[in-house]
DNA sequence: GAATTTCATGTTAGCGGTAACATTAATCAG
DNA sequence: CTGATTAATGTTACCGCTAACATGAAATTC
């Protein structure tokens, strides 16, 4: 046991000019054993600061100086504490992010691309999950609140009351507050949005198989009842059917496997006519919430022995790895989820930097159209 | 503007009774404007020490006290700076967690479930992702301990000298270590490993397909080079189809999309005799590294005519999801992804509360046997 | 060569909480 | 009614580190 674990409270060892030491009486009750500055600086024959300042701006301290700090730092192992230098500090080296899920989603290359974004510049990723609900998402908030973040990332745009309360008092207080995965280019927002209207991504879609002459078609939506991003795309599908006086059937998702409830879907299309008053036509064409309802569609569609896409067009969302492999692949949208973490590491450095407005940034999804959609051939 | 930021610094307004304040000459020159305890103190006239013994032992205090604290917490918008608290606490309140990665993969499953599981005891999970790498594990790893967290999970036992180095430091100052995903029966851990033996699911796969009277196997493996899971059920794998005797064909991903990877191996198979010795037979039955790689490599078969599991039967590791989609539907080993994450949490709230010898738990993994193999009909 | 600046390091006073002990009033035993 | 508990709150001294200011020596200026 060398000088590791060497935590002699305050004796002067080496050196004698300790008028400061209260000498004696020190009640030794905390501590933890782990090594701190004063170990360095002790080993080192100079005072805490200038091991503080070395590793903080090395060019400050004299070469000789640096020397000793050097071998001091390896002999004691020593390693900061974040939590201390932090608080003396007054920064916060912590970004809170509260994304709705982790396993099997899209949000993970969000997260994961925040994470690196931001690490260079010394600023750590707080996560939380909500579980796509606004009640957990308050309570995580709170939570994460506690660490003094320095700054809040959130995903979507709709949250409770209170959230917004905390959010807007977070605001007030100086501390960025992004909204992530949406951007909604109407009404002014009161944070930073990063990324992409998903109302127009629904209306594209419908235009895209509009223009290929379906004219019946169904939106397939999510289970998830607070999945709000996934019911917009929906909403502007079935604006944009209803705008061209085309046909319109909207399907609910079964809770459960995502892919099974795709399957299911299947079943509930054609079935029933779409739209009461339009001819009685069979739906064409489906969007889907996400890409794993579509597979799941997709791959009931072909185990029935239709023959996609010329008996039925699929959609999908999310670009998941499998949609490229199904046969026909996987007409689907692309979102930005790797450029919504770098631009949004980007906003939270920029805002900390110079506290600037709310910046917003809509960023550009791209529709992928393969083989599961295609010109409508049957009446 | 209420008094939600009414920060003032001393003035005991409403008390005269302030022998304690220095008054005036005061500097003030840090703090951020947030709410601190003094503020809620001040406006519950009582001192700092009786809000924070009512944060935490609400029991303490006597209620018509307790009744003027809950006001002022209201009042002032209160929210605790964990950072501050801990330090003085001398705990931690956080968890090291490093994993290869979160997007697509079991580990989010894991993940999700120790946070969860370890959030009622008011530990936050801090995330680091490695990819894979040794070599970044040791760089998060040091970012990491700069938290002080209150313990360290790492994925996996092989770790880099440098890596080791610093757990057994932080195990011998008493910071509980684990290692998850993992459970090495023979040799004595040096810390708590809590996982399953992938050597074992490897041999348990060729047995499986050796049972059923195949004698011409292939093991695909990971194309990431240190997956060392992977590895190692393909090291049991080989050894169990050695020791009985039959042919062996070792396969390596492709770098880039696994289901891309698992299509192009296909290419692979049966082309090359496998074992120089054994009559020339051809490669009847695959394990893959990973549900992915099976599930392109079963597309590929199929889409090329293949008659599965007749001429080729099919093996994966992890239950994705999309595994059991598949006509025939994929069999595959389900690994005990969430009972990982519980008995992590598990064993470091133990280990936090009594400081117990590193425990070590081997979960159950299941064989999950579905259509995609079966007993070998073709020559 | 005295005054000024720069450089290197030190001193003091916190950051916002909590542990340990101290104090005071109220309750209790005998 | 007195001494011993108990209950409720306060005081002091930190946790480990850093901001701001202070100091003293060397380098620079005029």
């Amino acid at each position: 046991m060398p000088s590791a674990t060497d935590h002699s409270a305050d004796a002067a060892a080496g050196r004698e000019d300790s008028a400061a030491t209260p000498s004696a009486t020190r009640r030794s009750r905390r501590g933890h054993g782990r090594t701190t500055l004063a170990d360095v600086a002790l080993q080192a024959q100079v005072t805490k600061i200038t091991v503080s300042r070395f590793l903080r701006e090395p060019g400050k301290v004299a070469p000789e100086t640096a020397q000793r700090i050097r071998q001091a730092l390896v002999r004691t192992g020593y390693t900061p504490n974040k939590q201390a230098g932090l608080l003396a500090s007054g920064r916060s080296g912590m970004v809170a992010a509260l994304v709705p899920n982790l396993s099997h989603s899209i949000f993970g290359e969000t997260v994961q691309t925040l994470s690196e974004a931001l690490q260079p510049a010394g600023l750590e990723l707080l996560l939380a999950a909500t579980g796509y609900s606004q009640a957990r998402e308050e309570e995580q908030l709170r939570a994460v609140l506690a660490w003094a973040p320095a700054a809040i990332v959130v995903t979507g745009r709709r949250h409770t009351a209170g959230t917004m309360r905390l959010l807007r008092a977070a605001a007030q207080a100086g501390t960025p507050v992004l909204e992530m995965w949406d951007h909604h280019p109407g009404a002014r927002a009161p944070f930073a949005q990063i990324g992409f209207d998903h109302v127009a991504v629904g209306q594209a879609l419908a235009q895209h198989l509009l223009a290929q002459g379906h004219r019946q078609l169904a939106y397939l939506d999510s289970a998830v009842a607070e999945d709000f991003r996934a019911h917009e795309r929906g909403a502007g599908f079935a604006q944009a059917v209803r705008a061209a006086g085309m046909g319109l059937q909207r399907l609910q998702a079964d809770p459960g496997d995502p892919f099974d409830a795709g399957r299911a879907a299947l079943g509930q299309i054609n079935r029933r006519r779409a739209g009461t008053r339009s001819p009685a036509r069979l739906v064409s064409a489906v969007a889907c919430a996400n890409d794993q309802l579509a597979c799941g569609l997709m791959m009931q569609a072909l185990d029935l022995g239709l023959r996609l896409p010329d008996e039925l067009s699929v959609l999908g969302f999310g670009d998941f790895p499998i949609g490229r492999q199904l046969r026909p692949a996987l007409s689907t949208v692309q979102p930005p989820s790797q450029a919504i973490g770098q631009a949004t590491a980007h906003a939270v450095l920029k805002a900390l930097q110079q506290g600037s407005a709310p910046i917003s940034v809509a960023l550009p999804w791209k529709l992928i159209v393969r083989g599961s959609c295609g010109c409508r051939t049957s009446a």
